[in-house]
DNA sequence: TATTGTTATACTCTATAACTATA
DNA sequence: TATAGTTATAGAGTATAACAATA
């Protein structure tokens, strides 16, 4: 997208879309703040909550998070009282991961979060506008072969991923 | 966003831009290696093509990097021949900063990366839906306060602003 | 012999703040 | 006294690989 007279660049959609990325998590991140929790925290809950009773491994496997990682994300959900690590019903070795009802309930706390997140980043458009956004977007995502759900930078420190 | 039945999540904007920000940067920056560039050091070389002469922590207000970091970054351009810092005109303190005639020629292969990058982006796209969600991008950027053309994530590791 | 979860180690990157030389 | 650039230090977060228990 190279241009020929004054070079005015940063208008491609490769740009804007990481500049927006990385605002938007930072954005959420600081609205999470309140409850104790990130965009990797709400993530992980979420994806707890979704399939409960799996063992450790199934979630870093879906979530493409090192076991060793995520020994230390869970240590400290457990700790905090919002994830249980139950004994598997047939697998010694397993471990199976349940919500408790404070992490429920701060869960859907997060969630409601996460609604006025989207909600502000959505604040100029209409709604046909919105669903017309999710649609390219979620072209360019099945085009990058970026599974739904999965975001690709849960193990990381800063970037995590914004919900709902 | 929360849906009532099914609970299907993850299909809201801040999510799947977020999601897709990150995916673009790091396929972008495997796009850069064999230039031994990242989208870091290519945004930096970018800037000071674009504003040549300044000096450091001009370039560092601009991009919101803290100048103890910039010393690090432009150090490793000039050991490699992209960079000059030369005297300022008119501050003995000061360090004009110029591409080399390298710099210049490393800084135009990587434009045309960054074309490549785009058109894969945005292969499944037509160019009027192309421009469309450049407009909707372009629009959520500014409700957000983003100022073109500064990646938030500059001074980051991993997460770089993909170009052009 | 392979796998689940854990721990230990080393490494990379970062911000903070002290420092110098000019202004 | 303030500013441009630099350097030093200490801290956070990460992957790698070794480890114990179980399959």
């Amino acid at each position: 997208m190279a241009r020929k007279s004054g070079d005015r660049p940063f208008e491609a959609v490769g740009f804007l879309i990481s500049q927006l990325g990385f605002q938007s998590s930072r954005r959420f991140a600081d609205r999470l703040e309140p409850l104790d929790l990130n965009p990797r925290t709400f993530a992980l809950l979420r994806h707890i909550e979704a399939a409960e009773g799996e063992p450790q491994h199934a979630l870093a496997e879906a979530l493409r998070v090192p076991p060793s990682r995520m020994v230390a994300l869970l240590d400290e959900l457990e700790e905090r009282g919002l994830v249980e690590r139950r004994p598997h019903p047939t697998d010694r070795r397993a471990r199976s991961l349940y919500l408790t009802s404070a992490g429920r309930r701060l869960l859907e706390k997060a969630k409601k979060v996460a609604a006025e997140h989207e909600a502000e980043l959505c604040a100029d458009l209409s709604a046909a506008e919105r669903k017309q956004l999710i649609a390219l977007l979620g072209r360019i995502a099945t085009g990058q072969g970026l599974a739904a759900g999965v975001h690709p930078a849960i193990g990381f420190k800063v970037v995590g991923p914004p919900g709902d």
